[in-house]
DNA sequence: CCAGCTTGCGAACATCGTTCGCCTTATGCG
DNA sequence: CGCATAAGGCGAACGATGTTCGCAAGCTGG
């Protein structure tokens, strides 16, 4: 549904303008977001990028909502979702948990778009659907499957927001970004200790990357739990 | 640090108004915050409320993020946190990820500010205290404490959001987040059998809510893998 | 009683999403 | 081939937003 219909231009005679579509205001916006962050996205700004005015826009896209999750869309069509495996169940959701993660990442902090609304078209249907798949193939009971869904990508989608942020971090560059976590992180370790004291003897583990990541250890408990549950 | 402070608004004769403090236009925003949501929250509309004009709001605010901080930490000061019991970490960590749920809950899409920043100030603290409090008295290794608050904090905030847009949603009442809503269910009703076996099989199972609501469910998860790695 | 500092606030600026109305251009039809 | 019609492009503007400026009013300390 929506994007990838046969869309000719109309080319008018030979402009050095590359026209003006769908996809071609995607991708102005979609470049915008990988550069500077979804906040950078404004109609005017995906309009100077094509060398027109904001309200030609409108006639392509029914406003800038729309646009964004055409762009989150176009997005995660570059995930590559694997096959499920009826022994294997926990290789191929670790991968596809990674993969889109990895995706999401690639584009800056195009999470937000996932969390600010429920997830439409056709790539969150096809990457839930290999999600069900592997889970069925597995035999777990339906009812789990669904729930399994719906907590992995929010935890998913989540993580790649909390860590985008820490990266981009409003309308600055990575540089304050780092500077501001720095900071806070010095918050926690200046807490007194009387009123703090497990925060402050764990100041260290609190902010410490260990041998993996804190994104794949959440992940592990998630899956670890899903193994209990497992014909049951 | 910043708020509780002794802050006199040096009370001139007897006005009606009701002065001009942090702790107002604090609480004016809250209001806003508890009728309209996040995005009802302007520095003309806390403003008015207080009967002056958005200048005003900067002699005691930098700016529209802090102000938006200190209304998320005043919410966090209702979080009631209990006491670690050496005996059952489960029971204490459960009941107040549900608390802290709760509450964000009870101030309609508040978790956005959650989730747009670091958690700072005295209560995301004393919380975070009092997670650590429970997973240390049970015996966790540090780095699993210290991750697992991490992880924990996410998904909390994530559900939080993610469950309060599904009520509010953008600009305009409840009612048409609901219908929205519906409207994705029926999206992914009506997808192609033979491109989307599994999600067309499980179209039920998807939308419904069963005897334990899907927030626990992923807590349970989480800690079904918690308890794993205790003394690991 | 006055100097100086805090506080309140009217006005304005830059930027945003969006709409209106007019013009150009391509297309279908005779 | 010529023309009417519809679609696409775009300048200008509207309303709303976050934030800043500069001045006036008030309190405070001497």
């Amino acid at each position: 549904m929506t994007d990838s219909g046969a869309e000719i231009p109309a080319r008018r005679g030979t402009r050095t303008k590359p026209a003006l579509t769908r996809q071609a205001i995607v991708g102005a916006a979609l470049d915008l977001v990988d550069r500077a962050g979804v906040d950078a996205v404004t109609m005017r700004s995906v309009a100077d990028r094509l060398g027109t005015g904001p309200a030609s826009i409108y006639r392509h896209v029914t406003g800038k909502d729309e646009l964004l999750e055409l762009v989150l869309d176009r997005v995660l069509a570059e995930v590559a979702v694997p096959p499920p495996h009826p022994e294997d169940w926990r290789g191929p959701l670790i991968a596809l948990a990674r993969e889109v993660r990895r995706v999401l990442l690639a584009h800056n902090d195009i999470a937000a778009v996932a969390m600010s609304g429920p997830p439409v078209g056709g790539n969150p249907a096809r990457i839930a659907e290999a999600l069900l798949a592997i889970l069925r193939t597995a035999g777990f009971p339906d009812q789990v499957c669904a729930w399994a869904v719906d907590r992995l990508s929010l935890y998913v989608t989540a993580d790649a927001l909390d860590t985008a942020r820490q990266r981009v971090m409003g309308h600055d560059g990575p540089a304050a970004a780092q500077r501001r976590w720095a900071q806070v992180a010095q918050y926690y370790r200046d807490l007194p200790a009387d009123r703090f004291p497990h925060t402050v003897a764990l100041r260290d583990a609190l902010f410490a990357d260990g041998p993996v990541d804190r994104f794949t250890l959440g992940l592990e408990l998630f899956l670890d739990g899903l193994a209990a549950r497992r014909n049951g």
